[in-house]
DNA sequence: AACAAAAAGTTAGTATGCCAAATGTTTGCC
DNA sequence: GGCAAACATTTGGCATACTAACTTTTTGTT
């Protein structure tokens, strides 16, 4: 009963944090989710990437991406483009309602970071961050077993 | 680009362990998700709880929980019993081949969590604990709207 | 040049998760 | 006792997210 709450602990904040971010999100008017949002980031950053460069980016499998920006493209904010240099290749346009849309999202989730950050000196801030970083050394593509048996 | 990434790091590192954390209970032959595990936990623990009282304590919504009770209960996990005091509730019983399988996922579960503290002093597990539990406040059932215009 | 292997995207299937709406039951108030 | 409000659960709709399998295209090897 002791420790065994982190993961838990993870997961039940992670769910919270979700929900409290979308629901602002829909409470400013805002037509995109928080992951849509950072797809929007990266277009306005630098336009024209490809999915596969997208999904890397924002940390999800191709096939996630697929839907996020499926959802994306028919509300208008992103379009598909074939590549001239590789047929297998989508670009990845954003639009200027694209732009605009996440540009309203920004300053929410900027609101939402902050409000994290609160009660906390900075240090504690950056053992929390080290600890969320070291788990993509500890648990990245890899199915976490050991020797398993047959 | 500087601090913005706190969601964004905390989205994605917990992505990574879920999906770690399920692909190593898939390898060691546990039939059972880590949130399906969490349910046969408590209800070892305390049989016949009611679908309410499950929700709460694993922090979902009541609708979440119909779908995860209706998986655990097609592969015989648990069972739902019509409750004798109150013909709105269910009580919920884990049954022997449910609390087997959970002792399974258990000890997957119990060496993640120690993967995820190896190489931090408890002081900063402690900080790392300490600021995930105050998103329970901050963001607790409130939409996040701060006086919204039309 | 031929052919295998790798890469880019999509699709289908499954599992969380939420919200809103619906159903049935119980409570509270008069 | 009657009726509105609250509660317990489910359903339907949507959004992530993964894995596995599939198609098309490119690369790498001989």
């Amino acid at each position: 009963m002791k420790d065994d709450r982190l993961i838990f602990l993870i997961f039940t904040a992670q769910n919270k944090l979700r929900t409290y971010l979308n629901n602002a999100l829909v409470a400013a008017n805002v037509r995109v989710t928080f992951v849509q949002a950072g797809i929007l980031f990266l277009l306005k950053q630098s336009n024209g990437r490809t999915m596969s460069d997208l999904s890397q980016l924002i940390g999800v499998d191709n096939s996630t991406l697929t839907g996020l920006v499926d959802r994306l493209e028919k509300v208008g904010f992103v379009a598909r483009q074939a590549s001239p240099t590789d047929r297998r290749s989508l670009l990845i346009q954003v639009t200027p309602e694209g732009i605009a849309e996440g540009d309203k999202a920004k300053m929410i989730i900027k609101r939402v970071n902050e409000e994290i950050k609160t009660g906390f000196p900075p240090e504690e801030m950056e053992i929390f961050k080290k600890i969320l970083r070291s788990f993509f050394e500890k648990f990245n593509k890899n199915t976490g077993s050991r020797s398993e048996d047959g």
